[in-house]
DNA sequence: CGGGATCCTTATCGATACTG
DNA sequence: CAGTATCGATAAGGATCCCG
């Protein structure tokens, strides 16, 4: 076993580089601060856009609305308008956006489920950072 | 039924509100651009800076390193210092960083084996916008 | 090789004001 | 209600130089 730097993988399969680029860039799609959250929250049904905002909070109506145009042209989700006064507009996920959920929520549960061994780890970071 | 806004859901249910804001700040803190994408990486194995830093490819050595010292802040990654000329810094997951690899890979997988409907979505929703 | 420090350029975001 | 438009602050990100 050679200690070369390089990959050191088995030669000939040097991992699923070929898949890293399209990945990556999907990957960077989605990994805005509200992507995620957004449709973490949809996936629970529709909602209308003051009723997503207050659901979130933090979040800025400008930044809402970029984030559902992204969803909408990603088709994760549809915008479908109701002409009254006043207006109604509601948001809900498309098929794919379901689809896409999945991954999103078990993403979501595990950080919740082990947001304890995250602080853990922080602090006994900080600990070994101190104490050395 | 009224047609007031609120959030007219089952009375009683209002989701899961209670655990939105510890997850969003949770999500908001893998959900730059290159966490994902790194801790994902690093599921293939131990890699050294810059190994790590050809595999990703577009990341500047900056970014990279901010990444990597959070990813050991939160406990994902260890950093192991080999003190030699020229020397030698090797990151891999943490049991911790590979549990989390689970959720992460499968979101990667998704968007791999979905890139196809997404462009697809794309592409409807440019010509609907062009055709109206 | 593995970074830190610095400078500089963008992208992100929020607040405010305005429209249909 | 559901946005768009504009502006200013701030953070993210990249390029370069430097050091152990």
């Amino acid at each position: 076993m050679s200690q070369q730097e390089s990959t050191f993988r088995k030669p000939g399969n040097q991992r699923d580089t070929t898949a890293c680029e399209p990945i990556s860039r999907m990957l960077a799609r989605i990994s805005d601060k509200w992507t995620l959250l957004v449709v973490r929250i949809l996936g629970g049904g529709p909602l209308r856009f003051n009723a997503l905002k207050r659901e979130i909070g933090e979040i800025s109506q400008k930044m809402l609305a970029s984030t559902l145009r992204d969803l909408e042209e990603n088709g994760f989700v549809t915008r479908t308008v109701t002409p009254l006064t006043p207006p109604q507009v509601e948001y809900a996920l498309t098929d794919l956006g379901r689809d896409f959920w999945e991954p999103v929520q078990a993403l979501a549960k595990w950080t919740h489920a082990n947001s304890a061994r995250i602080d853990a780890a922080r602090a006994a970071y900080a600990t070994r950072r101190a104490t050395r």
